[in-house]
DNA sequence: CCCGGAATCAAACGATCGTTTGAGCATACG
DNA sequence: CGTATGCTCAAACGATCGTTTGATTCCGGG
């Protein structure tokens, strides 16, 4: 039933099943045990590629954040910088790429799992994460700086931190809003996006 | 050092130490060894006390989830209903009575236990939450409607569960932002309200 | 053909987990 | 005084954790 047990390499199986996993149950929640069975691999395996559990975890982040990082610098280059640039199209160049992400292969698993990391609090996934992406978030909040000249540091940081709030919220699938049968995944991710961004934008935007 | 080696009850005590644990390493992270330990009770008081490590994780909720609902349903009644409430105002008996929450005592630890809770997606735990405290957000979830008639249903939800989102990323210091040393926790919490009531705000009107 | 490094495997390691046990201690009531 | 009752304690239970080991299988180059 599970297409992971394909012709795909021992590696990528881990990684694919360890993302499900993480996602479903957390980092400490779930054990190499059960992770290794979904991925039917032996369990040493994963201390043979990865070395530890801990690298595990790391290289399932890098994996999807090194795409979507890309995307959203490739989007944003797009945008930003030009005297017509609106704050609808710098929201558009952060949100889309990330719900893109749910498009590809279990991808949108993955944006629980983000949530997950930052709902733990951990000071070496969280400075791991800093260290490696930290340049989008301030390359982004540089382009929102541009555009909302009237705010002042402090305010401006409470709003994009505001709407990155939003945004894990609803991309990691915490609330009551859920896909309706009768419409298409690409039909739902569009409006997704079209909410968010409405929102987001009025709340960066409010005097 | 700790101050809840104090004369405080062994349940007490042990609630305590749980919050604290809780928060900072996660349900499944924190074992029952390190929380009596830091409660300084011995490791058989909590089976004896609370039957299960999942019974003490319901009544760490109990406790703040109780007051923090009545102090909403409280402050939404005194503004609720009337023809000149305004959106603030509701925003503001949601809100504030949370922010309150980490006045006294380790609340403010208590919020990201509550994250932690929503990210973990625990099926047994959500469950518990909605059936428990769920009337509190439809009662707010009403009175938005009141006051947003031109929004369908649809477009309502979408926008309350992205001000939740807001709020919950707030509330549980997940940004950047942190309380400068040069103003009070008092000051901190009435700019942290002011902030999160005019972007929530600023959303819901959203044409 | 054969050999050598890469990959996989079953099995075991010590540590730690949540929970249970039964003895010991306290305080209050007849 | 004796004895219940509520609570605490050290110790042990079986289960499961991440990791390591050493043997086995696989496969391409000399």
């Amino acid at each position: 039933m599970s297409a992971s047990h394909a012709a795909l390499p021992t590696k990528e199986r881990i990684l694919g099943a360890a993302e499900e996993l993480f996602a479903r149950h957390g980092f400490e929640g779930a054990s190499l045990r059960q992770l290794t069975a979904a991925a039917g691999v032996n369990l040493a395996a994963v201390n043979y590629h990865f070395g530890s559990k801990d690298r595990l975890i790391e290289e399932v982040f890098r994996r999807r954040l090194d795409q979507l990082s890309s995307r959203r610098m490739a989007a944003l280059q797009t945008v930003s910088g030009e005297p017509d640039t609106t704050i609808e199209q710098v929201l558009a160049a952060f949100i889309v790429p990330a719900l893109e992400l749910s498009h590809d292969g279990n991808g949108s698993l993955f944006m629980r799992v983000l949530a997950r990391a930052f709902a733990e609090h951990d000071d070496t996934l969280r400075k791991f994460l800093s260290e490696n992406y930290g340049h989008v978030m301030r390359q982004f909040t540089a382009e929102f700086a541009r555009l909302l000249p009237h705010l002042n540091k402090e305010e401006l940081y409470w709003r994009v931190d505001l709407v990155t709030g939003a945004l894990t919220h609803a991309m990691s699938g915490f609330g009551m809003i859920q896909r309706k049968s009768d419409v298409t995944e690409h039909v739902h991710r569009e409006q997704t996006a079209q909410h968010l961004i409405r929102f987001a934008a009025a709340g960066l935007k409010s005097p």
